[in-house]
DNA sequence: TCTGAAACCACCATGCA
DNA sequence: TGCATGGTGGTTTCAGA
């Protein structure tokens, strides 16, 4: 854990709002120089606390409609079957997300599909031929959004 | 939907992978000038594809070492109860993602805390004190893995 | 190709242990 | 003194027209 000064919040805040703000327009806002801005932000990426920037693409625009979550519980999950499991997964372009989780599922994927008959071939090609897939899960997503999140 | 060209593709590959890269060096590696690059970028955004850039943080290193999914199956859901729970869900800042689906749950959440016992304290003061909560079923995560997923 | 702005570096000043 | 931080000024690189 890396101790962060109430001027690093405020500029995390300021990044998560908009990650392509510059440092010397986030400067101005909290009355700091560009440099001393700057600094601040590659110290928290050196220090990783920032780990990257991801883009934010409209999956929609790009013709997948789809998306949908599925939790799959493994059938059998010694050791072998986990790592099995996980380079089986990791074959399906469509998969975007891989969480391994504890608790009613083993794993949590989130699938992305062209449409409803898209997403049908990926379940029934993909998903269920993959080893040791057990019960499975799907929910259907309606809508999303994203929240800032604590930072301290 | 929009139509893009391979070379749009690759510039969205190119983002994906590393959405900090400047236009000249991913023109660069795809033999394409800096303007030339710069403006495919541009209209991606403009058309919407690319919808922003979010920041990539390490929740971990903010003291933040538990994130758990919880879905939420409500226990009364007219169109009142569906509005009512998002606006509950707003003012819990531990909530990061929420998430309307359909299927065994109405609502996915993904809550970041400090540990499990603050884990406890949000869900027993915060997500259960929700109007209209019913079935609650969580899911600690262990690790992820995020893909690019497909773009065409 | 061209210009203003941003990233980035070197160097010095200050405040505090 | 030593360390952490901020500022100034200058060069390189990039965004944007």
């Amino acid at each position: 854990m890396i101790e962060l000064d109430s001027t690093d919040h405020l500029i995390l805040r300021e990044l998560i709002e908009d990650a392509t703000q510059s440092a010397s327009k986030i400067g101005r806002k909290l009355n700091l120089s560009q440099p001393a801005t700057w600094r601040r932000i590659k110290r928290l990426q050196e220090t990783g606390v920032i780990k990257g920037q991801r883009l934010d693409l409209d999956r929609e625009k790009l013709g997948f409609g789809v998306t949908v979550f599925l939790g799959i519980k493994l059938a059998t999950k010694g050791r072998v079957s986990l790592d099995d499991f996980e380079r089986a997964v990791a074959a399906i372009p469509e998969v975007q997300t891989v969480e391994h989780i504890l608790g009613v599922y083993d794993y949590r994927l989130r699938v992305v599909a062209r449409d409803i008959s898209d997403f049908e071939r990926v379940l029934r090609r993909r998903i269920m031929m993959m080893p040791g897939v057990g019960d499975v899960e799907a929910n259907v997503l309606l809508s999303e959004e994203r929240r800032p999140g604590p930072i301290g």
